[in-house]
DNA sequence: ATGAAAGCGCTAACAG
DNA sequence: CTGTTAGCGCTTTCAT
């Protein structure tokens, strides 16, 4: 492993020229001819910092800390991660993952991103809830991922609701669907109020009635499945707006249970959680996924613009990699997600 | 952050007796009494070792890097993190996740978690395949996991797939089924084979004759629906082991077009690589979960052992948290994966 | 049995 | 503009 020490000795200055060249802080400080030499015996030498040594001096390790609850229990979470991790790699950051499942004392794994030196949270939760953030991470920058914070205080990116039922109906309509039912959730879940306005919304926009008569809210299991076939045969939909697969499932089996077929005498659009239908039922039904990449992605974005201190888009990326969502603020408006400035955010 | 200098002021010792203590090194050397003065200032204190500054002396950081494919695309990647994040927690490890889906070129972050000083590599893939190992990583401690080296020389842990095949098949045989099909994967995967031996084995171990009749190999879209759609009306079985859930649906929709129902009708065992038929379909479907977690964990386990260079049995596990596999070497029975220990192993 | 001192690779004052 | 110096928190000889 090469060492400032010894492009140092290569080039015949000394280690402290070398640093601010390293580092991009050169600019009048160095002469350009010198700062260049250094850069060439870095290269030639295949040059790579050494972040232990430096965080040592600087307390800054560009180490995220993302805290999830359910990375073993559903695939939501790879999405996120992904995210986080491009936006962080872009950035110079690098991501710690940790999972609370599966028996982890969240308060342990906090000590340790801690110990290594974690310069900020992610804190991710695996669909949209009111959160208690723990007490332990106040004292760091941190942002919440698909979760509101309970007090309002920590910034967060959740998916935009409305936004994507308006979308899925629209879908339906623009498909030629006459009578559109939405399979909603029971659970009192912040998602399922936005769909329910997004749905609406799309209907009324496009001069149709909002009918309650085809709008059910059925729980997570067994009984659903009797809640969805009552639905089929007294109102004969021909278009399924569906909370998520689970619910899409319900749908499909009463289909074929009547000899309907997907795609071809009813239309269903649901909301991806899971991969199976992506994988298997394509083109039958219409998926639309969650934004867990774009909440991560931009998550860790706006945690680095906390711990660097400059606002989001004063943020330089470097321009090597390949193409990835723009970093401009606001988010732009196509992303189905939304990042919530709170009060604690000091610009 | 509590230092081993604030502690040794406070005890009124130097810091080399403090690290001695901290690190259990003090046997014979440091006097009890004093040692376990230290001892209690740090808990006091709440000290934490700074891992940072301890790798920069020992060039040891503790920090595992996995490397996985499909974080994002698939669940199976949550629980094999949970797994090794699991065993590295417990042993004093830290795991980095990095995922080379989603544009991240692997070698670059290869190199990221090389500068971040990983002490070594968990190379994933998320279904068993013959697998040539990045050569980046050839000259660090590397565990392969759910896949295998294509030369023969970097240990692995997989699933036992011949186990998984034959517990389900035999669940089916115990719950009465009289003509039991397998479902199988056209594509040729390690995890085929293992399955169709075990699922023979378990049929010849019952007395009853395989019948190539209802093994049927189906590809993972489309088409495949024909081809369990031909099955069930020329054989008529009444039990199906699917190699996956992908599968089972192909079975579900079939049952409902027929008027049979899962659980009653038909029984279904299939391998559950996501989790909406868990969350679904209870109790209708028999699931059977590939070892995800318990791949993560041993081969963790294992590569900390290579990086510490003892056996695996000689490894000493904190006894201070929840229960969870016990660590003798082999591997339990009852845990469908197996190690394969491979010639660059030393022991 | 304990402490003093050097040094891991880097950054940041401060001199020059 | 560039080099010298000190020190981040820890481990590790080497004296005592």
């Amino acid at each position: 492993m090469t060492t400032m020490k010894e492009i140092a000795r290569q080039t015949g200055v000394s280690v402290s020229t070398v640093s601010l060249v390293m580092n991009h802080r050169d600019a009048g400080r160095v002469k350009p001819e010198i700062a260049s030499r250094v850069r060439e015996t870095a290269r030639q030498l295949g040059y790579q910092i050494n972040p232990m040594a430096r965080s040592l001096r600087t307390n800054s390790t560009r180490i995220l800390g993302f805290i999830s609850d359910a990375v073993a229990t559903t695939p939501y979470a790879g999405g996120m991660i992904l995210g986080a991790q491009s936006a962080a790699s872009r950035l110079g950051y690098m991501l710690i993952t940790v999972s609370t499942d599966g028996g982890m004392k969240e308060d342990d794994e906090i000590d340790a991103l801690k110990r290594y030196g974690a310069d900020g949270f992610l804190y991710a939760k695996m669909s949209n809830r009111i959160t208690d953030v723990p007490s332990k991470l106040l004292d760091y920058p941190v942002v919440l991922t698909d979760a509101t914070d309970r007090n309002g205080v920590i910034p967060s990116v959740e998916p935009n609701e409305f936004l994507i039922a308006y979308d899925a109906t629209t879908h339906l309509i623009k498909a030629g669907c006459e009578r559109i039912a939405y399979v909603g959730c029971s659970e009192t879940m912040i998602a399922q109020e936005g769909r329910l306005a997004g749905y609406r919304a799309a209907l009324e926009n496009a001069g149709r009635d909002f009918d309650e008569r085809v709008v059910t809210n059925v729980p997570n299991n067994g009984p659903a499945l009797r809640e969805v076939s009552t639905l089929f045969d007294a109102e004969h939909p021909d278009g399924f707006f569906c909370f998520n697969d689970a619910r899409a499932w319900y749908v499909y089996e009463c289909a074929a249970r009547r000899g309907l077929t997907v795609g071809k005498d009813i239309s269903v659009v649901g909301v991806d959680n899971h991969r199976v239908f992506a994988e298997t039922l394509e083109p039958q039904l219409t998926t639309v996924e969650l934004p867990h990449f774009e909440m991560g992605y931009w998550a860790a974005t706006k945690l680095i613009s906390m711990i660097e201190n400059r606002p989001m888009n004063d943020i330089e990326w470097p321009k090597t990699t390949a193409p990835l969502p723009p970093i401009d603020a606001p988010i732009p408006a196509k992303i189905h997600c939304t990042l919530l400035e709170k009060g604690s955010v000091a610009r």
